[in-house]
DNA sequence: ATGCCCATAAAATATGGA
């Protein structure tokens, strides 16, 4: 099984290369966030066409997450119990930033976490609430059967997943509480499937659209797949398709493609 | 080579992204 997950930066502006990627690319399963359409908007037929049943999850311009799959798409969920909304002016305001599937056997979980913007902004409060939120949701999500949660977790792992830690010094994504978030999911009994990076050290998945930072590789690992442990044991390959934060028009995220034994 | 902000809603700028 072909698992793969890709923050595409809006998917109506990413769609002729989102399906020239799927058609190249043919994984089974696909998660994706930062879809920044509404539920019903989503181009379900033009990715039906290559063979993809689709569960969307949008709640207008901003966030947005969706699992497509042509090994199956069951006991679809959009949120998890618990998950908290931003609450800016004290009114608790939904997001889409998780849906779940069930894919030929496989629980699969597309997440998109808050940004978190600044350490002293609400949002941050709120990424860590949501955080905490996802945990406990997951805990049984984990004792049910096969699970794999891929997205982009707004946060990099350790400072080697950031081109230069210093500079991230008192920001978000690197905070010890936000690798503690982190660290609390594993503790579920989730792994860190690290993919390879196609060209140099690190294996990069976002790099910022400005001054040219793709190509001076000055990127962040923040996209990652958190897989059961049984599931990790059945990963022959992974990999950032690099390949595809080229040329024009590109997502500032690379998709990360996982090759799964049956 | 990989090539130097982008997407959205809205109508010139404002906001979010990380």
């Amino acid at each position: 099984m072909r698992l793969t997950t890709w923050n595409v930066n809006s998917v109506k502006a990413r769609l002729p290369r989102l399906l020239d990627w799927l058609a190249e690319v043919r994984p089974d399963v696909v998660c994706l966030q930062e879809t920044k359409c509404p539920t019903e908007a989503f181009p379900v037929g033009e990715v039906g066409v290559l063979g993809y049943a689709v569960a969307a999850h949008g709640d207008g311009r901003w966030n947005g997450v969706a699992l497509l799959s042509r090994v199956g798409l069951d006991d679809v969920t959009r949120g998890f119990p618990g998950e908290p909304g931003f609450a800016e002016d004290g009114v608790p305001r939904p997001e889409a930033r998780a849906i779940g599937a069930t894919c030929g056997g496989l629980r699969v979980w597309s997440v998109y976490a808050p940004n978190g913007r600044a350490v002293d902004s609400p949002h941050y409060a709120y990424k860590l609430d949501w955080f905490a939120a996802l945990r406990d949701a997951l805990a049984s999500e984990i004792a049910a059967g096969p699970l794999v949660v891929c997205g982009d977790y707004n946060v990099a792992p350790t400072d080697a997943d950031v081109w230069d830690p210093a500079l991230f010094v008192g920001s978000t994504h690197v905070t010890p509480a936000e690798r503690q978030a982190l660290a609390d999911l594993r503790d579920l009994g989730l792994l860190d499937v690290v993919p390879t990076p196609m060209k140099g050290p690190h294996p990069y998945t976002y790099w910022d659209y400005r001054a040219g930072m793709f190509h001076k590789n000055m990127g962040m690992r923040i996209d990652l797949v958190y897989a059961a442990a049984d599931v990790a044991a059945r990963v022959r390959s992974a990999y950032v398709d690099r390949e595809a934060r080229k040329g024009k028009a590109p997502s500032d995220h690379a998709p990360i493609v996982i090759d799964l034994e049956p």
